[in-house]
DNA sequence: CTTGGCACTTGGGTGTGTCGAGTGCTAATC
DNA sequence: GATTAGCACTCGACACACCCAAGTGCCAAG
C-alpha cells in the first residue's frame, strides 16, 4: 500500500470531485484515471485516506469527498500551479493598461479576476503607508472650514473637509502650509504622526491650535488612508453555483458587505515563500465562512495591499491561484510605472 | 357585486400573500378579515379580479397570488403609506448627523436604508451639476503630471492626475490657476465647459496646450463628477428571501453589480406627484428584474439624485415606501447644511 | 500487497393512495 | 340582483412501499 499511490489516489478525488461536483467511487475512479491497479485496491487506499481525515463518505456506501483537511494537502504538496495561457496572460496587461488613473486600474483588476476566477474577487486598494508625502494641500473654503489634501508618492489622494473652532485667514493657512509642508515633505506616511508632532510643537503659539486640528486630519488620511477600502465583483458567481454552499449564501453576502471582516481576513492570512495564500473552509476564522475559501496573495511594492477570490471549498484551486498570482503581477507591474 | 368590495378583497389578498407567502384562498381570508360576507361571495369577486388580471391561481383550486397588475393596483389606489414610529424616525435622525464627511453620510444612508426596509438598498451619490465652483486646485507632482482638483460648493471633492506632452514649470502652472480660478470661480458646474472655452481662448500661446489639457479634465470631473457612482447595502438580504425569487438572484446579482444598470434603471423611473416611484416585476425594463420591484425617489436640493431598495415583488410596499421617503428626506435635511 | 467476489447499505426515483385546501357551479334565499 | 349554502371536483403535498444502481467493506485466494 504505497504512500505515492496514495496521494494520487487523493489528487484524482479533488479532481473528479472538483469538476463532478458528486461523491466519487473507486471503480469511477479506476476508470478515469490510469491508476493501473484495480477498484478494490483503490478502496483499500481510500480506507486509509479516510482514517487520516482527508475524505469522506456523506454516508454509508456512497462515494468520498475530500474534507477541508484533504484539499489543504492537496493544496500544499500535491497540486501544481498550472501556468495561464498565452492569450490569457495577453489580455490581462492590455486590459490593466489601457486604465486611466488609479481607482480605474483597481476597478479593472476586481472585474478581471472575477471573471478569470469565475468566483468573487476582493481587491483592497494600495496601502499607502509605505508610500511618502508628496504634496500636501490647504484649502480655506469658509472662515472655518478648511479642505486638506495629501498626495502620496504612489500616486493617491485623500482629501478630507475640518472644521475649526475659530476663524482662520489665509494668510495664516499659507504660514501653516509653508511650515508644515517643509516639516513633512518627502517623509513616509507611517512616520507622519511623529513629524508632525514636532511640527506642532515649534509652530508659534497664534496657530497652534488649528495646526494640531490639520495634523489630526493629516494623521488620519495618512493611517488608515486608503487602505481601509475594499473593491469587489463578481457576486453573482455565488449564486450561479449554490449547491455548492450547504446552507445559504446569505452570511457570505453578509461577510463580503463588511468591509472591516474582509480587511481582516484579507491581512490575517500568513503569506508564505509561494507568496499565494489559501484559506479552506473551516480554517476561516469568521463562521460564516466554514463552505468558503478564499486564495489571496499580496501585491504592490512591498505586497502589503492584499487581492484574491472567495469561492466554495469545491474549487479548482490549481487554476485559481495561478489566475489570482498572475493578475498580482500584472498588477504590481502597472503600479511601479 | 359592489365594486369597493372587491378592492378591499384585492387589498387583503395581497397584505395576506406579502406576510403569509402563500396562496390564499376565500376561506382563509374571510376567516383574518370581518368582510360580513361568506367565502362563497369572495369566491365570486376573485373571480372577476382573475377575469381582470389583478390576481392569479398558481394552479387550478389553490389559493390566489396577486399579478403585477394587482400590485401595481394595489399601490396606486388602495395602499395608505404607513407613517415610521417616531424611535424610527428619531433613530435615522440622529444616526445621519453622526456622520463626519459626506462620504460617511452616503454610507451611513444606505447601510440604514437596507436595514429599515430588510431589502437591498442602493443610494446615487448626490448630483454634482447643480452646484458650482467653490475652489480648484493644481499641483504640480512631475514635470508632466498635473493633480488637479475642484471643489463643489455642496462639498463634493474631485481629483485627477493629468499627464502633459510637454514640460510645465511651477510658475507657468500658477498663472494658470490664477487665469482659470478667475474665469470660473462661481460658476455652474453644469457651465463650466462654456467658461472653460471662454478662458482658454484668452490665454497667452504659450500656455495653451497645457490649459487645454487642464479644461479637459476639468470637464469630465464636474460633468460625470460623483453622480456616476452608487452605493449598496443589504444584498444579503436577497438570499434571506429565495424563495420569493423562482429564479436564481444571479441575474439580480449581476444587475446590482452593473452600477450603469442601477443608474440607468433608477434615473429612468417616472417620479409622480408622491415623489416616490414604484417599478413592479416586469415593468422593470432590465430582464433580470422581472422578479424584482424598485421602489425609489429623488433627494437633494432638484431631487436630482435618487434613491431606493430593490426586493422581491412579494414585497410589503406601505412600509417600504414610507422608509424610502423618510429616509430621502432626512438626507435631504441632512445636505442643505 | 493486490485482486476478484459477494453480501450489505443507502439515496434516489417511481408509482400509488390518501388528505385537505380550495375552486366552480347550481339552487335556494334575502 | 346579490348573497349564501351545499356539493362535486381538482390538484398539490405527503406518506409509503418498492426497486435499482452505485458503492462499500471484508474475506479468501493469488
Amino acid at each position: 500500500m504505497s504512500e505515492p499511490r496514495r496521494l494520487e489516489v487523493l489528487r484524482a478525488i479533488v479532481e473528479d470531485y472538483v469538476h463532478s461536483r458528486e461523491p466519487v467511487g473507486s471503480k469511477a475512479l479506476v476508470d478515469r484515471h490510469q491508476l493501473g491497479v484495480s477498484s478494490a485496491t483503490i478502496r483499500n487506499d481510500m480506507a486509509v485516506l479516510e482514517e487520516e481525515g482527508l475524505i469522506a463518505a456523506p454516508h454509508t456506501s456512497s462515494g468520498r469527498i475530500p474534507t477541508d483537511k484533504g484539499y489543504r494537502l492537496f493544496v500544499d504538496r500535491i497540486s501544481e500551479v498550472k501556468p495561464l495561457s498565452a492569450p490569457e496572460k495577453k489580455a490581462i496587461q492590455t486590459l490593466l493598461e489601457g486604465a486611466e488613473d488609479l481607482d480605474d486600474v483597481m476597478d479593472r483588476t476586481v472585474r478581471l479576476l472575477a471573471q478569470l476566477t469565475n468566483q468573487v474577487a476582493v481587491v483592497q486598494f494600495p496601502r499607502v503607508g509605505g508610500a511618502s508625502v508628496r504634496h500636501i494641500e490647504f484649502v480655506l473654503l469658509a472662515p472655518q472650514q478648511i479642505l486638506v489634501v495629501l498626495i502620496a508618492t504612489n500616486g493617491t489622494v485623500q482629501q478630507r473637509i475640518v472644521r475649526t473652532h475659530a476663524d482662520l485667514q489665509e494668510a495664516e493657512l499659507a504660514e501653516l502650509k509653508q511650515r508644515i509642508l517643509s516639516a513633512v515633505s518627502g517623509v513616509k506616511l507611517s512616520a507622519l504622526p511623529g513629524e508632525l508632532a514636532v511640527a506642532a510643537s515649534q509652530l508659534p503659539p497664534a496657530l497652534r491650535a488649528h495646526g494640531s486640528t490639520i495634523g489630526r486630519a493629516l494623521e488620519q488620511l495618512a493611517g488608515l488612508g486608503r487602505d481601509d477600502r475594499i473593491l469587489l465583483a463578481g457576486t453573482a458567481n455565488l449564486a450561479r453555483s449554490t449547491g455548492d454552499f450547504p446552507l445559504s449564501i446569505g452570511p457570505i453576502l453578509e461577510a463580503l458587505e463588511e468591509q472591516v471582516v474582509m480587511l481582516r481576513l484579507l491581512s490575517e492570512m500568513e503569506y508564505d515563500a509561494r507568496g499565494i495564500s489559501v484559506r479552506i473552509g473551516s480554517e476561516n476564522p469568521y463562521g460564516g465562512l466554514s463552505e468558503a475559501s478564499v486564495v489571496a496573495t499580496g501585491y504592490g511594492p512591498d505586497a502589503g495591499a492584499k487581492l484574491g477570490i472567495l469561492g466554495p471549498t469545491r474549487m479548482d484551486y490549481p487554476t485559481t491561484m495561478a489566475a489570482v498570482r498572475a493578475v498580482a503581477r500584472y498588477l504590481s507591474r502597472i503600479l511601479e510605472e
